[in-house]
DNA sequence: TGGCAATTTCAGAAATTTCTGAAAAGACTA
DNA sequence: TAGTCTTTTCAGAAATTTCTGAAATTGCCA
């Protein structure tokens, strides 16, 4: 592995880190170099670095792109493909939400609603049925929060999380303000 | 696999899913299968129903200890363990997202904040060390969220999640009164 | 068209993870 | 203490995932 100590404890620690998401090591590697890279990298150019087969990076940025963590680019003169993270870290905050829902929550409340619609015949599936509708009901006020958060400016998302709770007692004091004022009621 | 259909696709789906976050097939499944149980169930009953070995049970429910996921009781005059999940799902969600928080996002940042206090000397490790500057301050920003979350009681939690995007009106609110107001100031 | 540079594919090797049966360890009872 | 029931451990088997080198493909240029 050729690189810098600082750069190499970063990309083992990120490709471990990986391996307990679904990717696996070597992608993990791969994206940890692009996030630090300063311009976007070539294939060999990652090779370099990591001392792994070229077909293994060839298969790692593949799967790198159907995540869309990575961005293909092309210098003048030269054929070979760069890839780059994106410089803004609140978009790869973003794809990465996107995906894992895409991948993990969307079929899973897919299969619930499925399997909310059969008609059961014994307790025991009704009771199990009673416990998917919880998880239903979790996971659709998950997934409608997250509809309404992904479409905030990425300033006012940062406004929202480092208030907090804070924000409960912005909430509290529009209570008291509607239900003193009244006429604040139109702001709702 | 001795169970109803309903029951067993669910089970299979969500072993997949498991094996998509870092936990494997059986263990999703044990867990899917105490998640909609009537009641506390034994080993050998998971057994039964997932027709895998006793062994592999036993490990199984030794993971989902060490996660917190299921919680050990007793029957009186019986000396086997039985293995249940939370009745409420908002305790799992919250044990879920603690131990992902000690598992993946603690570690990460200590290695980053190391990684941050090192003097570096080329021009490549120092873009890499701002780089690594600003998922750091995404993490805090993140698990700073968090901790202010957790302390929420459950229905205060579902009721910010409800507002979801509706938060925003009440700051646009808040940041006119206080912008014009001045007085308001002080609520914040 | 041929030739070259780059990327992708893929069969099999290597590594890792998961799973099992058998044995060991624990814990209670008589 | 021996006997029984239960859980745990663990070495090796089985399954799966990851990785590689070689070959195939793609795309460009002359």
């Amino acid at each position: 592995m050729q690189l810098p100590p600082l750069v190499q404890t970063f990309v083992l620690h990120f490709g471990e880190m990986g391996s307990r998401w679904g990717i696996n090591r070597t992608v993990g590697q791969i994206y940890a170099v692009l996030f630090v890279a300063e311009r976007p990298l070539n294939a060999d150019e990652i090779v370099e670095r990591l001392g792994v087969s070229r077909s293994n990076v060839s298969m790692g940025l593949k799967e790198l792109q159907a995540w869309n963590l990575v961005r293909l680019q092309h210098r003048p003169g030269d054929r070979r493909d760069y890839f780059a993270t994106p410089e803004d870290v609140w978009q790869i905050v973003r794809t990465l939400v996107e995906e894992r829902k895409k991948r993990e929550i969307d079929p899973t409340l897919t299969i619930l609603r499925e399997l909310l619609m059969q008609r059961v015949e014994t307790d025991a599936e009704r009771h199990a049925q009673a416990r998917l509708g919880e998880m239903h009901d979790l996971f659709e006020l998950f997934t409608g929060w997250y509809d309404d958060m992904r479409r905030l400016e990425t300033d006012r998302l940062v406004q929202l999380l480092t208030l907090g709770t804070k924000v409960q007692k912005v909430l509290e004091m529009k209570d008291r303000l509607t239900r003193r004022g009244g006429r604040a009621d139109k702001g709702d």
